[in-house]
DNA sequence: GCCAACGTTGGC
DNA sequence: GCCAACGTTGGC
C-alpha cells in the first residue's frame, strides 16, 4: 500500500465536502496538471491511503485522511464542454485527464500546517517541501506516520 | 494579486 | 529538436 498527499482547495472542495458525500465517499477530479496527474493514473491503487491537504488559503495544512477506493479511470469533466475542466483535445478513445474516488477516513485533531511541517527536520524532505506545486504527491510511510502523530496527538 | 517552479506547446 | 511562450499551481 502506498500513501499519498492529495492538495485541494477548501473554497472549492474541503475534507467537509468529502465526508458529506454520500457514503463519504468523492471524485477527485480536474487534476489538469501532467505530473499529477501521472501519479494519478500509474500508481494511486485502491487501498492507497491519502493525506487531505487545504491548499490556497489561510492555513495551509493536512487536514485528515482518506482512501483510496476506485482506481484511475477517465475523468468525464474533460469531455463536457459546459465544464471548466473541458478538455478540447481529449477523446473517448484517448482520454487525457483521469481521476479516483476517495473516501473519508479522518479529521485530525489538530490540522498540521504546513509552516509546523516545513520546521519539522523529520519531514524535511516530503516532495511537499522540496517541491511546491505538486497537487498529488507521494508520501513515505514514515511521513504519513509523523503527520498523524503530530495531527492527533 | 504577484510571481516562481515546473511541464507542455508550438514556431522556426 | 531548440527554446521562448504559455498554463497551472499555490505560498506569500
Amino acid at each position: 500500500m502506498n500513501h499519498w498527499l492529495f492538495k485541494s482547495e477548501p473554497d472549492e472542495y474541503s475534507i467537509d465536502d468529502l465526508k458529506a458525500e454520500p457514503r463519504r465517499t468523492g471524485r477527485w477530479d480536474g487534476i489538469r496538471n501532467y505530473q499529477a496527474r501521472n501519479f494519478l493514473r500509474d500508481k494511486v491503487a485502491v487501498g492507497d491511503g491519502v493525506l487531505f491537504y487545504h491548499s490556497a488559503c489561510k492555513i495551509p495544512a493536512v487536514v485528515g485522511a482518506a482512501k483510496v477506493v476506485r482506481a484511475a479511470y477517465p475523468d468525464p469533466a474533460q469531455f463536457d464542454p459546459e465544464s471548466k475542466y473541458f478538455d478540447p483535445k481529449a477523446t473517448r478513445d484517448k482520454p487525457r485527464w483521469f481521476c479516483v474516488d476517495i473516501q473519508w477516513q479522518s479529521q485530525f485533531a489538530h490540522p498540521v500546517p504546513l509552516k509546523v511541517i516545513k520546521q519539522d527536520p523529520a519531514l524535511e524532505e516530503m516532495v511537499l517541501v522540496r517541491q511546491g506545486r505538486l497537487s498529488i504527491q507521494p508520501v513515505t510511510e514514515q511521513e504519513w506516520r509523523r503527520i498523524e502523530k503530530l495531527g492527533n496527538g
